[in-house]
DNA sequence: CGTGGCAGAATTGTCGGACAGTCCGATTAT
DNA sequence: ATAATCGGACTGTCCGACAATTCTGCCACG
């Protein structure tokens, strides 16, 4: 199974400072909202130029464990936020051309459990959220774009009220690759708009009432439901 | 919803490098395997100091769009594997003291799904990898953490003969979550191997034989042990 | 006492140039 | 044809520099 001699692979400055730098934010010791050195004492402290400490810090700024205010100078140390991580990922998603059934699978698999626990943990403010994202959907019956932007808000909410940031962190990347399905079969299938406000209202009202049972099983419908709309919407292509 | 004035971010000249080169990569223009331009070369085109474009290019070495093969020195466009995406992903859920109920919930969601579509579209090659992890299971009896890192190949080996992408690159970043509490789980409750190995073994023979329901309903009793063995661990902390 | 404004220090983004180590390709030797 | 060799190309790192912007301490003023 194993070779007697590895493949050595040596890191560059830049990735092993950068991989220093992150050691400290996730034990941290750089706790969250502290300021990070300057980039000219950085390179002091590790002994390097700061060209090096730039390409490092790049790395962590993209990874979403450093950010700056805006129009503010000074990087400090941030938490990752779902958006920040999510677009890679699905981005990496999209360069492996996934197929509509592969993310409708996903779908299936997270979405009706976001919602179950939505149901039984879900604050007042996160349920608003919710409401607020099918009311928008519901006026937004003219524009296309901004109807789909509510469906994505509205499985954003529900994810975010299942008090489960892992689950919300799964469902993220899942919006951005959905996007674009769903706009064709908004587009072009007529019944669309009408089965998603009945199911969002169901689910809404099912998570309300705390019935988590309903609440995965209206969203399943949900889900389904946008299944038939794409086989609907590519046999009319 | 929207202000009237948007804060207006100005991009620095080695984002907007990035994002254009992205681009391209996006849309095919340069294609997986090709290589891409020297820096200098890069720097040239773009006019822009070398400097400004190694921060650019290691934005998208970041992301797993540019790599290289081992001890190559050009940069060639690459599809980002799961890996590299996921450790970002697992890393933000991290520093955010994600809870070992949330990354169960997460796994009871994910895992389940991937096994019973695992045993309806794995290759002979897949339940080849599977099996492996199984077996190499067995063998490490010994060494916990041997044993903790075969648990997770078997998880990954099984989302990766799901034949989906979405879920296999959702599952990846649970394995980095699951390692620390399954090797509490695995040093301190006698009985985890013997269920694990059981569950495994079910899981597989399901998964060989086509049969999706067992495949699922093992997974899930599988994870759900788990919890068991979570809860048993504390308990004796 | 709080507020606003200002000069100077600090910091970032970008630039130019430089050099050692290593990889690649072509040429030459076996 | 295969192996050793050599020069060019490229990356990783360093140095030094400068404009633009932000931060900070200080001072005047209401």
């Amino acid at each position: 199974m194993s070779d007697l001699f590895a493949p050595l692979d040596d890191h560059p400055a830049y990735r092993q400072i950068a991989n220093l730098i992150e050691e400290r934010i996730v034990a941290r010791v750089l706790r969250t909202g502290d300021a990070l050195p300057s980039e000219t004492d950085l390179a002091r402290q590790f002994g390097v130029n700061r060209s090096t400490i730039r390409e490092a810090i790049r790395e962590l700024e993209i990874h979403g464990l450093l950010g700056r205010g805006r129009g503010e100078k000074r990087l400090r140390v941030t938490r990752p936020e779902p958006g920040s991580v999510s677009s890679g990922v699905s981005r990496a998603l999209a360069l492996h051309d996934v197929t509509f059934m592969e993310l409708w699978e996903a779908m299936m698999a997270i979405e009706p459990a976001a919602a179950q626990y939505a149901a039984t943990r879900r604050t007042a403010d996160q349920l608003r959220s919710i409401t607020r994202a099918h009311a928008r959907f519901n006026r937004e019956i003219a524009d296309t774009a901004a109807t789909v932007s509510a469906v994505l808000d509205f499985f954003t909410a529900v994810a975010a009220a299942s008090g489960n940031q892992v689950l919300a962190l799964s469902q993220a990347p899942l919006n951005l690759l959905l996007e674009p399905a769903l706009s064709s079969i908004v587009d072009r299938v007529p019944q669309a708009r009408a089965r998603i406000q009945t199911a969002q209202g169901k689910i809404i009202d099912a998570i309300k009432l705390n019935k988590s049972e309903q609440a995965r099983s209206w969203m399943e419908k949900h889900i389904r439901d946008f299944k038939r709309g794409h086989e609907l919407e590519t046999s009319m292509a």
